[in-house]
DNA sequence: CCACTCATTGAGTATATACTCATTATATAT
DNA sequence: ATATATAATGAGTATATACTCAATGAGTGG
């Protein structure tokens, strides 16, 4: 038996969550480069490890692909709603929503172009995502909707509209903007103040 | 020398562009159900051609893939601009949008869901698609924004704002609807009246 | 009827890539 | 110090799929 009862505590067991850590964190910056479907000889390359070592710790690639989605999910919902639970209008929100689309945009852009793609688990971490916005986005949109400066439309499709938008100019930044520039940044605000204006009565 | 001077005529030439048309007509409704990167056996397969037959029309799958999307802008286009030429409000011309969008929706729903991941060339097609809609939309906005019924907004924004919500709905459609019924039908109508209400004053 | 051309064929080739497993190296237990 | 357990390795295997090309046979011109 190990010396340590409490798992994680031996220096193998250390080496060994490290390569795994080292493993997926490799695939999210990949993945997030170059799309879902990279070979797993580059991941492994990229990451110093054997390509063997990637099947010892993941099954199959799909199993990698949902663990690398699952901690994003975790990642950015955490973010997400750090940064929404304090906002009082819907300007606000947005502007956050925005602000964490930034800092993770080159995976969120795989995230919701491949989407159809990836593994049906994907979709958790993707619902789990809007989830979060939806959430944050309601409470601040029906209280203006009260007040009256927002137009009485469901709350869904106030929401769809909004994700709409992003999502689209994100999809076509090839369109929108040179390949290696950030569409939120240079398109966020014009984003942001069309669709406030689009809502307001 | 053949017995036809014009290309086309003879038995042979008829037979060759008619297992041409075969292969596209098949290819397309195989990439319209299955998505673009179904392999050539299949193709093949379905139009009853030999797999060889592919490659003694197209040089490359690549090659394929762009002729069969080059038709189906062609096509599309001519449609979208047929209904949307004699349209005189907004919302006369988003019907007629959507329509045409209902009628090609299978294969309209793997071109933006797999637009990243195909040949430049499905830019292009993309491109003209949009064009074609954005020109008629421009008419019939700039004229209602001059009346006074519709938010002064910069044109572009106003039609980004449109798409967006409707590639949303396409894209997510595994979320919003069952696998087989259009999304188009069961919300086009939902997505209109919604888009009405946030442009108009 | 014969020689020729060319569209079509499908078995064969090349390549990419997921996944395996016997071997190696190293930490751990006694 | 030695034996054992296990993390890591990478050459090897299986499979998928794009593309080739020599052979086939049907249309064409004389």
């Amino acid at each position: 038996m190990s010396g340590e009862s409490i798992m994680g505590e031996s220096t193998r067991q250390i080496q060994k969550l490290n390569t795994r850590k080292k493993i997926i964190e490799t695939a999210y910056r990949i993945f997030a480069e170059k799309g879902f479907s990279v070979p797993s000889s580059v991941i492994a390359k990229e990451a110093g490890v054997s390509h063997g070592s990637i099947f010892a710790h993941f099954p199959t690639m799909n199993d990698l692909t949902v663990s690398v989605l699952s901690d994003f999910g975790d990642k950015i919902g955490t973010r997400l709603h750090e940064l929404a639970k304090n906002c009082d209008s819907t300007e606000n929100l947005l502007k956050e929503h925005l602000k964490v689309l930034e800092e993770y945009e080159a995976f969120y852009f795989r995230l919701i172009t491949e989407k159809n793609m990836l593994p049906e688990e994907a979709r958790y971490t993707f619902a789990a995502v809007q989830s979060t916005v939806a959430f944050h986005f309601s409470i601040v949109i029906e209280r203006e909707i009260e007040k009256g400066t927002v137009k009485k439309l469901p709350t869904h499709m106030l929401y769809n509209t909004w994700l709409g938008l992003v999502h689209y100019y994100l999809m076509n930044k090839d369109f929108f903007s040179d390949s290696n520039e950030s569409v939120i940044k240079r398109y966020g605000e014009e984003l942001l103040s069309t669709y406030l204006e689009l809502i307001k009565i």
